[in-house]
DNA sequence: ATAAATGTTTTAATAGTTAAAACATATTTG
DNA sequence: CAAATATGTTTTAACTATTAAAACATTTAT
């Protein structure tokens, strides 16, 4: 049986690199297509659902962009009446960007084509990759 | 105990969908930090090393592309001089386009910051994670 | 030969991104 | 308190990437 060589060893990593690439974004694409929206448009729909609202400079962190970039994308979702901004009394300074009521329908749109017996499962299983990934760092 | 509702199953969810996006963007990072190189280059690099070479039309498949940005991609890394095209004999309309010398030793830099041995472990892991992402689909 | 199919490149228009400056408000500190 | 500094958001202008469509080259089928 031959030694593998490192140049093997590379090609093996980046086979796994390419298929779990290829995963999560037909993972992704399950979620997001068919929705007339950009995936980050669809994702920011989802954040804002899961943490009831953020501010611009957190949006622009959790997609890591910049602030402009980030008050961009909430432009197109307030054109569309799906978020909402309200600057805060006690800092006057910072906007809340939140689900309306109509950016809270879209959001149940789309999960409303799973059953809830299989989001719990998907749900599992991405709890177990997270761990996986976990051991990557180390 | 409370009855975990329809909204906790969603939130669940993507709080691990996050999660793991963005655990695998810090492992991309990893990888193509400080290359100064936009991500779908270093990729197209990597791509080209497990495959040797590719056709345009293959390379603007795998990173669901319309060939003109494939053509695109090809164009800067040739600049560079880390790939080469080279239309083949018995079909003269494809192109294949593979890693140069310089390209080779480009594609080696990036992995030298690890050490076998973690490289290894790491693509072990990634192995994991890629069957559990099959569960997903089912 | 002609028509249809395939693979790549070019082009012009568009969309997305950024860095920097501007603006508004808060907090700190001399 | 006033001035300086820090924080959060928006605007702007320049730049980059992407697309759709057409053009081009070659091959395969009729």
């Amino acid at each position: 049986m031959m030694k593998e060589t490192s140049d093997d060893v590379i090609r093996r990593l980046m086979e796994e690199m390419f298929n779990i690439q290829n995963k999560s974004k037909e993972f992704m694409q399950l979620l997001t297509h068919d929705e007339n929206l950009s995936e980050n448009l669809v994702l920011l729909l989802l954040r804002l659902k899961l943490y009831r609202h953020m501010k611009v400079t957190e949006i622009s962190e959790a997609f890591m962009l910049t602030p402009g970039a980030g008050t961009n994308m909430c432009d197109k979702l307030e054109d569309l009446d799906y978020v909402e901004r309200i600057r805060t009394k006690d800092d006057r300074r910072v906007v809340r960007v939140s689900l309306t009521k109509k950016g809270e329908e879209r959001v149940e749109g789309i999960f409303s084509k799973f059953s809830e017996e299989k989001l719990k499962r998907m749900s599992s299983v991405l709890a177990e990759i997270n761990s996986l990934f976990e051991k990557i760092a180390e």
